[in-house]
DNA sequence: TTGAATATGTTATATTATAACATTACATTA
DNA sequence: TAATGTAATGTTATAATATAACATATTCAA
């Protein structure tokens, strides 16, 4: 299965959060750089906010943790920040949960496959071709055209099936 | 591919959708009676209400339409027949759309996958075991266990494809 | 330095969904 | 058949999610 990217494991025993954060910020900036269009401070902190977690994070949640800065947090100030890192591959929507998590390889566009564990509420982000390829095998064959793919799993997640057992 | 079950096809050339609302509505009863649970009338209402048509339906608009018949149209009222609905595997709900189409076979419970043509807005229902066996493949190689799986594929279907062309 | 484009602020409102408690309908059985 | 319990629906209020529309500020190129 040599086809299985795993854009995003699930958080692994001495995950180091700093790291990952930063990591996920440079290549937002390396993105911004190399697209010519800007992550600008409020872009950033809206990133910063949804890479708090490997959990999905809710718009109004994030807009709470605004008030602290000094921007606006009327709704459109953070559904603006949400649709342009969407739209530049820096966040995803889950949209069985209205909710948003980072993407740490924007500069690749890729199309995902999440898993969610709904004990520990964390996502992985897989982007497999074998799944891609199935998927568009089964459309043509009705004469489909695929623009979009969602593809939401939810379950449990290893670890919490070990802390279960 | 013996393994692709069209539970619901793109609407054909010449679909009598009387035929199809009243085979939707005898299944229903069937499985109720076979249950032992009731579709009462306002249940039964929003289902046809959903059968409208094969686009996915809103609640709010259901709703409105229930303000011509004798039962309240306050939210609640019509969030709890699209539960039991959905519970019953009568409905389904289209997270990305957060709207919901009926289901042909609630007698058999299956996964669906869905494909939303965005230009007719109608939706058709697969249950394809190939699709299925694959993510499961691919989630057990991570240890995870699946619960739910939400299948979205938007494009556009082969009817709307000819009528561009 | 001015004008166009982009980004953000602001106010209002639309859309989607649930909580909590009251009432009614209905089946069971004493 | 009256009493009772459960399921279904009614009602009011509000929570949660998202966008429209217009105002202002910033940026950057000409």
């Amino acid at each position: 299965m040599a086809d299985t990217c795993i854009v995003m494991p699930f958080k692994e025993l001495g995950h180091s959060h700093r790291a990952c954060l930063e990591s996920a910020l440079s290549a937002a900036e390396a993105t911004c750089h190399e697209r010519g269009i800007k992550l600008t401070r409020l872009r950033r902190l809206v990133l910063e906010l949804v890479w708090g977690s490997h959990e999905p994070v809710k718009a109004y949640d994030i807009l709470d943790k605004l008030k602290g800065e000094d921007f606006s947090s009327a709704p459109p100030t953070v559904y603006r920040a949400l649709d342009f890192l969407q739209a530049e591959g820096m966040v995803h929507k889950i949209e069985s949960l209205n909710a948003y998590v980072g993407c740490a390889r924007p500069e690749q566009r890729h199309v995902s496959q999440f898993l969610i564990c709904h004990s520990c509420g964390s996502v992985a982000e897989l982007d497999d071709q074998e799944i891609r390829k199935l998927l568009a095998k089964k459309a043509a064959k009705l004469g489909f055209r695929i623009d979009h793919e969602m593809i939401e799993i939810k379950g449990i997640c290893s670890a919490c099936a070990e802390e279960h057992k």
